[in-house]
DNA sequence: GGCGTGTGGTTACCGTCGGTAACTTACCGG
DNA sequence: CCGGTAAGTTACCGACGGTAACCACACGCC
């Protein structure tokens, strides 16, 4: 007969919210690799029931994904209304975003793993699918704005997306800069380009074959070698 | 005189390499996330020779990073002695990159999995961190033989990276354009950056707040709802 | 008041995977 | 033959994602 006692065990949205807080706690506490159980044992509950309101881990991942996309787009749009100038939106978009990243790293950890890391489909990657939709399509209107063709907005905005997130955590590593000095760093390169800084004037056939040729030496060393290696982490 | 029997488990270079040549063919049947016992498998042995030679699974993946990173290395090095213009070097060097990810998918995902996903020290991510190196020092010696500041050599290698990365990730799914004409918009706006495309010209202050504003609609939307999703492969 | 019944929750389990301990076989000098 | 050492294997552990099966309690019904 019809089997539908299974089917949704509890799932109300608030249900949902607050497992989603719970969960944010426990990243902000453990790390990015919070487990399932640890999770749960923060909201005072138990696996299961955490199954039973996103299916999976990726579920709550999105959840959680799909709830500080929000946060930053709310931060984006007020970007967007506080400013007139084109460059001057760039450069405190990207401050946005370090910003994020800078205030609350495990839970920026937690996201990227699942949106930046290889091996799932792109829009399974809540974050990055959605801010790359809204790059994509602010930068899409600015472009015919100004009459010229859109068609690279959509790969333009992941590439920026890729860009800042990327060299974020180059920053964030090493800390050799201010925040607003590497902002202005990366809001050149994306405003101005490579052309900007003058490398298509000066000279090019000179000094450049070694810099890439030399690079790291002979094709293997010996640094990873076959010592067992202290265990790492975890 | 040297302790010439330092490894106290067998670790020979060769039989490190055959190792690699292993663990890739199994990466390329298998897909990005196989195990060590495939791995294993492939090669004919068991898992413990495996870690008495690399020490864990991060030290294998550093080890095939490294061929990789090289062979790459090599093919830029060829570019940069092809090629006399700047530009030129760029929209190629972006090709090669995109050409290696084409050819060899898995084995990148495999290497980017550890590379681009968060969580590790950046300088325990061969790939990105090589490159990085690499691209930096290059990008350090055209500024310099033109006459700019070369400061911002390093996070642009890195942003330069991640934004390569992440825009041909998409273009991998979407493949809505020939690969020479992707390659072509990303080198358009590492060349020239979003002025170039007249960003900075056209209108500013009319149509754009509405493009972040509307975004993804309203904060939560169903997608990923209580229902138990599909299981994501293996 | 006992009594199904279904809902929200728990316990206890499974399979996989990274990593390791401990046992075994083969070889080699005396 | 006999020990010892280097190779490899088997068999295991612990963590984790995910699930099945069981349990308790409130509620409407005779």
């Amino acid at each position: 007969m019809g089997d539908r006692r299974r089917r949704s065990r509890g799932a109300t949205e608030d249900r949902r919210e607050e497992l989603i807080d719970a969960a944010v706690a426990a990243i902000r506490r453990d790390g990015a690799q919070v487990s399932m159980e640890e999770i749960a044992h923060e909201a005072g509950i138990t696996k299961p029931i955490i199954y039973a309101n996103f299916g999976d881990k990726a579920g709550l991942a999105d959840a959680i994904a799909a709830r500080f996309s929000t946060e930053l787009q709310n931060r984006f749009a007020a970007v967007w209304t506080e400013t007139e100038d084109s460059r001057e939106r760039v450069v405190r978009s990207i401050d946005v975003w370090v910003g994020f990243i800078e205030e609350d790293p495990h839970i920026y950890s937690f996201l990227s793993e699942g949106s930046f890391g290889a091996g799932r489909r792109l829009d399974e990657r809540r974050l990055v699918d959605d801010l790359g939709r809204t790059v994509s399509r602010a930068l899409g209107q600015a472009l015919r704005a100004s009459g010229a063709d859109s068609g690279p907005a959509e790969p333009w905005a992941f590439g920026i997306l890729g860009m800042v997130h990327v060299s974020t955590e180059w920053w964030l590593e090493r800390r050799t800069l201010s925040r607003s000095d590497f902002v202005q760093f990366i809001a050149n390169l994306l405003w101005e380009g490579l052309a900007g800084a003058g490398l298509d004037g000066g000279g090019s056939g000179t000094t450049d074959d070694q810099g890439v040729a030399s690079s790291s030496g002979s094709p293997r060393r010996g640094t990873a070698a076959s010592a067992p290696r202290r265990a790492r982490r975890r």
